[in-house]
DNA sequence: CCTGAAAGTATAGGGCC
DNA sequence: GGCCCTATACTTTCAGG
């Protein structure tokens, strides 16, 4: 992992259809050895995949919602019991455990406030252990950017 | 955008650099009008790019933080100073003005703590119209999805 | 790392229902 | 309007130096 590397990876975060020719172009390499490289950032990891950046917006999905949850218990049981049933919810686009005042946040996408009613009357507030959560609706996204590469 | 539609985009989202012709196998359609489709879907601003998924372990990223951010004041200009400010910020990748108990939402990608505690101190305790902060440290990801299309 | 050749792919024309 | 087929230019992939 050199500096070239990274520029490669800041090239396919920005564009990850770019052409090999215009990576080369971009990092200052022929196309093989970039090929190379991008097959070994695969291969041990770094790149886990290619992806598409979807205007959620467009496909009516109007609405982001961050929640805040806090659970009874903190037992290894709850805690798996938890994650599972998270991963069937399709709304449920990303999921953390974390430090502080609450256990998990979420991030929720839903098509509007009376999906979000549903969701939450009809699965959240269904799941065991759940003692409360707190919802914060994304009212305008002020950045979206890449990890910092160079 | 039809049932279709919906279909590639969910084959690009899992692979954005599967050919035309893995993409019309999935979908059950001939490359070109799969071809046609996509571009009309990039024109149209459903498909705002082709990004890559890196592991942040991986480039040094060993942890992630989710900041609650409360200012002193809701003026407009408070409001576009912040949002300008945290563009010049990189470790800050996502924003969001959010409805509820605090204003802002951050999820800032950092080396280590200490980097976090630099970032903290040097960068956002100086902006002014910070009344306060809340951190949680992200200590497990439970799921990253991808919008569900169909 | 480079050049270059072979296999695979994107792009766009024309025709069909 | 949307589909399929086909020709050409570009790309990926991988040899040899």
């Amino acid at each position: 992992m050199d500096n070239l590397d990274r520029k490669i990876l800041a090239v396919l975060q920005s564009n990850a259809r770019a052409s090999l020719q215009e990576i080369g172009q971009a990092v200052g390499l022929s196309t093989s050895p970039c090929w190379e490289r991008i097959k070994k950032l695969e291969l041990g990891g770094v790149i886990e995949g290619y992806t598409v950046r979807l205007n959620a917006q467009a496909l009516g999905f109007a609405d982001t919602v961050m929640v805040q949850v806090t659970l009874d218990s903190h037992s290894d049981n709850t805690l798996e019991k938890f994650g599972e049933t998270l991963a069937a919810i399709p709304e449920v686009i990303e999921a953390y455990l974390v430090s502080g005042e609450y256990d998990y946040l979420l991030r929720v996408a839903v098509k509007d406030t009376r999906d979000y009613e549903r969701l939450l009357r009809e699965r959240l507030y269904k799941i065991k252990g759940v003692r409360h959560s707190k919802s914060s609706f994304v009212l305008r996204t002020l950045k979206k950017a890449d990890l910092p590469l160079v």
